[in-house]
DNA sequence: TCCGTTACTACAATTTTTGTAGCAAGAATG
DNA sequence: CATTCTTGCTACAAAAATTGTAGTAACGGA
């Protein structure tokens, strides 16, 4: 069952997951878990932003399957979230293209 | 040149860019603008947000080269626009997988 | 002239985010 | 066995972003 969110009225997944990633520092997030499991304080540093907030993204992360709590290495990306990872990571090579235009 | 923008601090381009598109109705924005070029109370609908931040997204958008206005047809993507869209297509299949687990 | 459509703006109320400080638990260190 | 460090995380007032409603200004057609 698809859960409810913030600004996403139809439950449509698409709705439900652009809602999600569109709120701040959630893409942040889970791009800065590409690679390897991050400490809080480490995501807390590299991104700048509260904690508060930054827990809050997270648990909404981890609610949604995205992230998970490794105890001994710190908050990773699930399956799930690897597989969502890699439809983003073509947009670091685009970036810089689009880059040249702005 | 690539602009400075708010919790971008680097400047590099995925960041300018995770920046941009991690801010609220800015993906969905770029999603309902997918087929067809859209006037701004069509966007106002569909989206549901204020026509304030529908505005300055759409400021953002335009000064990010990602949307134009079409005098005739209203809002549309532009070249870089439908690039970048293409690259987020993926994510509605995959948000239709991501529901089932949630 | 009046009405509809267009893209927007004004602004107070509400919600979100920030920034700083600190808590509580467990492990390591003296 | 007391202290310090690291861990995830919370409290809370201040600041910033967003909302909701109303309205503006320009243009076209009747």
């Amino acid at each position: 069952m698809v859960k409810r969110v913030r600004g996403s009225r139809t439950g449509r997944p698409i709705m439900v997951l652009l809602d999600l990633l569109g709120r701040r520092w959630t893409l942040r997030i889970v791009w800065e878990l590409r690679e390897e499991a991050k400490r809080f304080r480490e995501l807390q540093d590299l991104i700048g932003a509260s904690p508060t907030i930054i827990n809050t993204r997270l648990a909404e992360l981890r609610e949604a399957k995205l992230v998970q709590l490794d105890e001994e290495a710190g908050y990773r990306l699930t399956t799930l979230g690897e597989e969502l990872l890699r439809l983003l990571l073509p947009l670091h090579v685009w970036s810089e293209k689009w880059a040249k235009f702005i």
